[in-house]
DNA sequence: TTGTAGGCGTTATCAC
DNA sequence: GTGATAACGCCTACAA
């Protein structure tokens, strides 16, 4: 393989200039048939390939855009690769589970999958990179790797520093998932899931399917909007069925499924167990289920269990989990969406888009009230 | 936000020339430090970001690669995307678990992982897309939106046509995960698991720990090379214990779970069940499990059932399932590690990597011999 | 150490 | 319909 060919090579080989090659990548049209024949000629020849680079400078724009996921494991751990070839097998008994962690990263491909698509039907390529760790310093590399080479930016929550984010804002349109750094909330374009909503929903639920009125709320850690939009709702569901909210303990959980594994394992032990555990996250509810199972408690005859977010385990556990899905692949489409309207429209409003979530009932708290 | 700023701009705004704000950027101990000082300073009042597209296409190269992935889904059933902001929760009661399909989805995020990973460790980026479906039509569309940018390309198998792959490796290195297109396989460069060993070790272990002289393969589509690998590594270890291959039936499957349910359902009426069932996939093996256990036989009692591939599911079906794990992860980062190889090196022979896998022994399989 | 100038491969605006 | 030619924003000898 030797020098690529370029539009100096094409235009020579089929006798013609590099403009008219241009036009008949560009504007066939506007090319008589036969030129344009002989252009394609030299073109499938020499095995032209434009050059994206000098395409995108010339036009100012890269028709590509950027996607930052949050990094799940520490990226600090991660050393050199070494590439052996090695025609091996191992073998381990009853391997451990990965970090439990790691089941988050279904959210974000489900994510990715969105972008993926959208960014595909809108004919723009799609860069992914995953998000820096808290240093700053790490602002150069990002530079160099991502945003010099896409139009616009699309970021998950927490997966970019708030100072870099900062930083980026002021360069190229950028389009957050699921919330916006404190008190901007009205700045971004915004694209995110009615929280409050489906918590608001699935409470009421519980109060008059299940006659349940006695719940406690299994929070996340506090600075997270998510966490607060659905203990809005959670308060909402119970005051509209003229249950006091502030009557409704509250267990602080960390997210993750320990946290609740041991915040119930105490309510077990203090037999302070409440008719129903509203989870703020799947996760959550799957520690407390977990809990629950080893003290012999029967979900849903003695405790409702819920969850949050849709994770593929609420569909395999034991019970079942109740929970709110949030539609991951569409919360992609519509930043890609939302995205292209920026970079079509830089001087509009913000664009913020709430997408619905879906209740999605099973055995955790089905026929509970029977 | 006015037009972005550029190197001209920088430069007049520190009273140098272009050159000199590009050593800034680029070899920065070649500026004297006040000199320097002051361009950085400008650089950051004016919010300068240099251009990608000009960058590489002084430099030659993007510093960007490339990963095909299969689509998953049909894509040409996807539609417009509304954005449409819509505060709302349905409700819905035991909703219906997705396409089964999407499991496989597992697989192919995990190996983005390991790209998007060993990628941000080399400084480069990575520009990801859906693969393409048949038809050739799209090559067009295909060269527009991803490989005019990139230095190179990793493609998952089956995830772009023949003769789509033959056009791209013309034009810019190729590097391939699983395997190559039929006949070619030491013309590419390969990353791939040793499928062959894996079923060798496993089924060796069957034999010798567990006295299993009876058993049966449940294979894939004949299609696929990782099925006949598998097939290979399964006839060896069969031969190594002295035990004659062709005696094994063969039960042809789908890769899917439907296919091996109704494979196993029928060996169940039949009584034709061996003492193991040996699944080319996790998926069939799931099948299989689904229908001994609605059959009322018993596993590992009665018929032992093994998959391969290490998807996540193996670890909470019960009972949980032993398995071959591929290491997903590390094919990303070895085929990024090669590419970058090749890059730097573009006429060394084709590199070929074989990664170990890990035979995974649950309880499908546990305590079968006692 | 710093500046000048040519080139990277396209696109786009003019004339012809 | 086609062909010069000037951007596009940066890099890099080569000079000064």
């Amino acid at each position: 393989m030797a020098r690529k060919p370029t539009v100096y090579d094409v235009a020579r080989e089929a006798d013609v200039s590099i403009a008219t090659v241009s036009r008949v990548l560009r504007t066939p049209e506007r090319v008589r048939p036969q030129t344009r024949q002989t252009v394609l000629n030299a073109i499938s020849l020499l095995g032209y390939l434009p050059s994206g680079s000098a395409r995108s400078l010339a036009a100012r724009k890269t028709n590509s855009i950027g996607l930052f996921l949050p990094n799940i494991d520490q990226l600090d751990q991660i050393g050199e690769f070494e590439l052996t070839s090695d025609d091996a097998a191992d073998m381990v008994i009853d391997p451990p589970q990965g970090q439990e962690d790691n089941t988050d990263s279904l959210y974000f491909d489900e994510v990715l999958r969105g972008c993926e698509l959208e960014s595909w039907r809108q004919g723009l390529s799609l860069m992914v990179s995953i998000g820096l760790r808290g240093k700053g310093d790490d602002i150069p590399q990002l530079i160099n790797s991502m945003s010099e080479k896409v139009d616009g930016l699309i970021v998950l929550a927490r997966s970019v520093p708030d100072t870099v984010l900062a930083f980026l804002r002021k360069r190229l349109p950028v389009v957050m998932i699921a919330n916006a750094p404190a008190n901007q909330e009205n700045e971004f374009d915004l694209v995110r899931v009615s929280n409050r909503k489906g918590m608001y929903v699935l409470v009421r639920h519980l109060v008059e399917e299940h006659g349940v009125t006695s719940m406690a709320y299994v929070a996340g850690t506090d600075d997270s909007p998510d966490n607060g939009k659905r203990y809005e709702g959670f308060c909402e569901g119970l005051r509209s069925e003229g249950l006091e909210p502030s009557a409704a303990p509250i267990y602080r959980g960390q997210f993750s499924q320990s946290s609740a594994y041991q915040i119930t394992g105490s309510l077990v032990r203090q037999g302070t167990l409440p008719r129903a555990l509203v989870c703020a996250n799947d996760q959550m509810a799957l520690g407390a289920l977990r809990a629950l199972s080893e003290a012999g408690v029967d979900v849903p005859g003695q405790v409702i269990v819920t969850g949050f977010d849709g994770i593929k385990e609420t569909a395999v556990s034991r019970p079942r989990l109740t929970t709110v899905r949030q539609p991951m692949v569409d919360l992609g489409r519509a930043a890609v969406s939302t995205l292209v309207k920026r970079l079509e429209d830089p001087d509009s409003p913000p664009i913020s888009t709430e997408l619905p979530v879906r209740v999605e009932l099973r055995e955790s708290c089905e026929g509970a009230m029977d």
